[in-house]
DNA sequence: ATAGGGTTAG
């Protein structure tokens, strides 16, 4: 229809109303074309006195609000000689269109202040202002209004108070709401549904969906849009489902709901039926082409993001911030620095380079990319107004590259520019103080949080939880727990895992039965955690226990439950459990193997830890840091100084890894264990790191052993210098002096540690008694289970000092039964040992079990008797797993013993 | 007058 003119109509008509009618005409088609066009009704209208008239003016004014926008609109509604509730819900409509929200409530007061009562008009949009402002306290007194003025079952009205309610997160109120309403249309269902759909209750909205159709309302385009988010928690069939229902139903494929069919596909990783879907029909736009190039990106499909983009970018459509940001997301995957650096271009030259979402994504890709922090703050400067997530894109980024302080500062900055950090921000500012274990920031941000009452947020609870677990301020840690609204498993794991990193691993167990009486489930991270706990204390039943709940909960088939099952069985000196946890494993990763090498490395399986290391290569798994510390360990203890040699040499030139200092740890244990010391102090001279009071430590250790008195006073003065409050030392040095029947150096060693206020550390273990893990202080005599364990321990001691087995270092001290335990946990290493007893077993998680203990007293072997069979342990080399299944009683009554 | 799609930070 094409517009008739206004001059046109003044020449040819003299009657007022058909002018009116005309002039009515006119607004109803006008829109901004025909105002550019130059259309103007007002001055007509005011020349022929006809501004009084209500029902034109408010026309006028709806024009005025379409066509100029807010301020001349507010102006005509001034200068109006009368106004109605149609003159008032005019303005107010339009300040609401504006995405002007607070005004329009501001306005609403205006107009009942003049006395104006309101229609549900008015009320619709200040139900919708205060919905989409948040503002509930507001919304509520709305609420009175609707009901005192009996708009309470208007289903207009209706459909708004359930999002309002929704949209100020009361899902449980906007249901109430919906099932008052008497006249349910498919719009009411459809705000529902997508109300529970925001709220993430999925099978509710599903659940009203199919009441929905029970009840015989049909659903439209709207519903399927909001409820296709759905499927992506409750699974691929839900979605299949639905999108089979709409087309059963006829469905017009438009493209908003083509694109959420799209995104229902590529979040489920099914990007070529996600394809498929979007090439049903012709249309495409920016919104869609950014969800095919977004579902590409997470699976992870970067080649085909980028011919999106390109096939996108052909067909005449341009890529907007979403979508850069999208295709950025694809190059931080692959971690393609190149890449990301021409997306950069091309957002320069669309000048969106200042865009916070485009600009954000660019301070991501260039953190994650760049080792340069330079790039990154390069693309956040250029950003006019970086938001509160820009901000947590630079501190997490800085924070994960090692740049802690850089994190501090710019969370510093922030604030100081007036953003407020919210929950995101502040999960990543403690994990900065995390990992550089800063008392002072940490407090600092407890404060904030509690002001800000942020810890409210679960992520930032949990947080807060490990940056004091960290600091090994356990209480405080407890006592955040405590205050926590909701914990979920990361809470708990975040406990348990700091625990066992303090060593704490019988606390870390303690933490199951918290989590348990708070009804939190475990998952697969937190299961890994005390198994790995477990692992540590050799808490056999503890440990199969764990392994039953996992598979009950299907948890055992995750990577990280298997490898810690491989640890735990390993560490316990199940060797053939550990195997076959290993097997059960459908892809195994580098931990797995290195698993896998430990566990029989640490119980003397040396041959097969190197066998299993060829193995690895083999399957084509490039060993690791980690992996060549087993290795050199295994090397060390097999007394294989040239393999090892060979091995240490091949990580710089064949594996392209550097050793650490570590590494030339084990190496100078190597060399010292097969009596090379002077190799072994070059390898200290020599290597590019400054050497530590525990490379000193084992040298000084390996003096011990060979009796090089004259190296290892050399090395004790080194290591005191570096470390003057280490008992170690002169414990080391006193027993070399001592072995070398110095007793006179021994002793007067031994009074300088006293002099200098030095004490040597109490040793700690951990039995397992009737299933249960207690921890002993050596001397410690008060524990309830001393007796029964001193009096197993001592009938051990008799039975070997009968048997002249007893190992020497405990042959003239009356080592009392909690002292033994220490000490068998000492043998091999200072670090902190447990030791098991079960059916009358000894066995030690550090000196590999109980058997590798008896091997030590002998020379060369020991032959066990199980049933009918007869096992031989060669010094140094013991089988655990026939260990394990025997008694104590046979093992000693049995073996025959070849010196 | 009421309901709908894409993006970046833990």
């Amino acid at each position: 229809m094409s517009l008739p003119t206004v001059t046109k109509f003044v020449i040819n008509t003299t009657q007022v109303n058909c002018f009116k009618e005309t002039c009515l005409r006119v607004l109803s088609l006008c829109n901004s074309r025909a105002l550019k066009e130059g259309v103007c009704v007002h001055s007509p209208i005011t020349k022929l006195g006809l501004q009084e008239d209500l029902y034109l003016s408010n026309n006028l004014l709806s024009l005025y609000a379409k066509c100029f926008g807010v301020e001349p609109a507010r102006h005509f509604f001034d200068e109006m000689p009368d106004r109605d509730v149609v003159s008032w819900t005019g303005m107010l409509s339009a300040y609401v269109r504006n995405g002007r929200y607070d005004e329009a409530l501001e306005f609403f007061d205006l107009m009942s202040i003049s006395g104006q009562c309101p229609n549900e008009f008015t009320l619709s949009s200040v139900l919708r202002s205060c919905s989409l402002l948040g503002d509930f306290d507001y919304g509520t007194r709305i609420h009175a209004y609707v009901i005192k003025l009996g708009f309470e079952s208007n289903q207009y009205l209706g459909s708004t108070m359930i999002d309002l309610y929704a949209k100020c997160g009361f899902t449980d109120e906007a249901c109430k709401i919906f099932r008052n309403m008497d006249n349910r249309d498919t719009i009411s269902w459809t705000t529902i549904i997508s109300s529970l759909v925001q709220a993430e209750k999925f099978s509710q909205a599903l659940a009203h969906y199919m009441e929905m159709i029970c009840a015989g309302v049909h659903p439209n385009e709207f519903t399927f849009v909001k409820l296709l988010a759905a499927p992506y928690s409750l699974g691929l069939n839900y979605g299949k489902l639905l999108h089979a229902h709409l087309i059963s139903l006829g469905m017009r494929l438009n493209l908003v709901l083509k694109t959420a069919l799209v995104n229902m596909y590529s979040k489920c990783q099914k990007m070529e039926d996600a394809i498929k879907v979007s090439n049903q029909t012709p249309d495409y736009d920016v919104l869609l082409w950014t969800s095919v190039i977004s579902g590409f990106t997470q699976s992870l499909r970067v080649t085909d993001a980028i011919a999106a983009l390109h096939e996108m970018e052909l067909s005449g459509i341009v890529p907007n911030n979403f979508t850069y940001s999208s295709i950025l997301k694809a190059s931080s995957e692959i971690l393609s620095l190149e890449l990301g650096k021409q997306i950069h271009s091309r957002i320069i030259k669309a000048g969106l380079e200042d865009d916070t979402c485009a600009g954000g994504a660019l301070v991501d890709m260039y953190m994650k990319c760049s080792d340069l922090a330079e790039d990154a703050l390069g693309a956040f400067r250029d950003i006019t107004s970086p938001s509160v997530i820009t901000w947590t894109s630079l501190i997490a980024g800085f924070s994960e590259h090692g740049f802690e302080k850089d994190s501090f500062q710019s969370f510093e900055e922030m604030r100081a520019v007036g953003v407020q950090p919210n929950s995101f921000t502040l999960s990543s500012i403690l994990r900065a103080c995390s990992t550089v274990k800063s008392h002072s920031q940490t407090v600092k941000l407890h404060g904030l949080i509690v002001k800000t009452k942020a810890g409210c947020d679960t992520v930032v609870g949990n947080a807060l939880v490990d940056a004091y677990a960290a600091l090994g301020m356990v209480d405080d840690a407890w006592h955040v727990v405590t205050s926590m609204i909701h914990r979920d498993a990361i809470t708990y794991t975040c406990l348990a895992t700091r625990m066992n990193q303090m060593g704490r691993y019988e606390v870390a167990l303690d933490v199951i039965v918290r989590m348990h009486m708070d009804d939190v489930e475990m998952d697969g991270f937190s299961m890994a955690s005390f198994l790995s706990s477990s692992a540590g204390l050799a808490a056999m039943e503890t440990g199969r226990q764990l392994h039953c709940c996992s598979i009950k909960a299907g948890l055992a088939s995750g990577i990280s439950v298997s490898n810690a099952l491989v640890d735990f069985y390993g560490k316990c000196g199940c060797t053939d459990d550990a195997y076959r946890a290993f097997k059960g494993i459908s892809e195994p990763d580098i931990v797995s193997w290195n698993g896998l090498i430990s566990g029989l490395a640490s119980t003397g399986h040396i041959s097969s830890a190197l066998s299993t290391f060829d193995d690895m290569r083999l399957a084509g798994f490039k060993p690791d840091y980690i992996t060549f510390l087993l290795v050199l360990f295994a090397c060390s203890h097999g007394g294989l100084v040239e393999l090892g040699l060979e091995h240490f040499q091949s990580m710089r030139e064949k594996h392209e890894i550097a050793p650490q200092l570590d590494h030339y740890a084990c190496l100078v244990d190597l060399l010292g264990r097969a009596g090379r010391l002077e190799d072994a102090m070059e390898v200290i001279m020599t290597m590019p790191f400054k050497p530590d009071a525990l490379i000193y430590k084992t040298l000084l250790g390996a003096c011990k052993s060979h009796r090089n008195i004259a190296l290892g006073e050399y090395v004790a003065r080194q290591g005191t210098e570096l470390d003057p409050s280490d008992p170690a030392f002169y414990v080391l040095l006193a027993n070399l002096y001592e072995e070398s029947g110095q007793p006179d150096l021994a002793k007067s060693t031994r009074r300088v540690m006293r002099e200098r206020g030095l004490k040597k550390n109490p040793g700690q273990c951990w039995m397992e008694i009737r299933n249960k893990v207690h921890l002993f202080n050596a001397g410690d005599r008060s524990h309830p289970q001393i007796n029964e364990i001193h009096e197993k321990v001592e009938s051990l001691i008799t039975e070997l000092k009968n048997r002249g087995n007893l190992y020497q270092d405990y042959e003239d001290s009356s080592y009392h039964s909690e002292k033994l335990a220490v000490a068998f946990g000492l043998l091999r290493t200072p670090r902190n040992a447990s030791i098991r007893i079960s059916k009358n077993m000894l066995i030690c998680s550090e000196c590999h079990n109980f058997i590798m203990l008896v091997t030590q007293f002998v020379d060369r072997e020991i032959i066990v008797r199980d049933g009918n069979r007869l096992h031989v342990f060669k010094k140094g080399e013991c089988s655990c797993m026939v260990a394990a299944s025997l008694q104590q009683d046979e093992i000693f009554h049995n073996s025959v013993c070849h010196s």
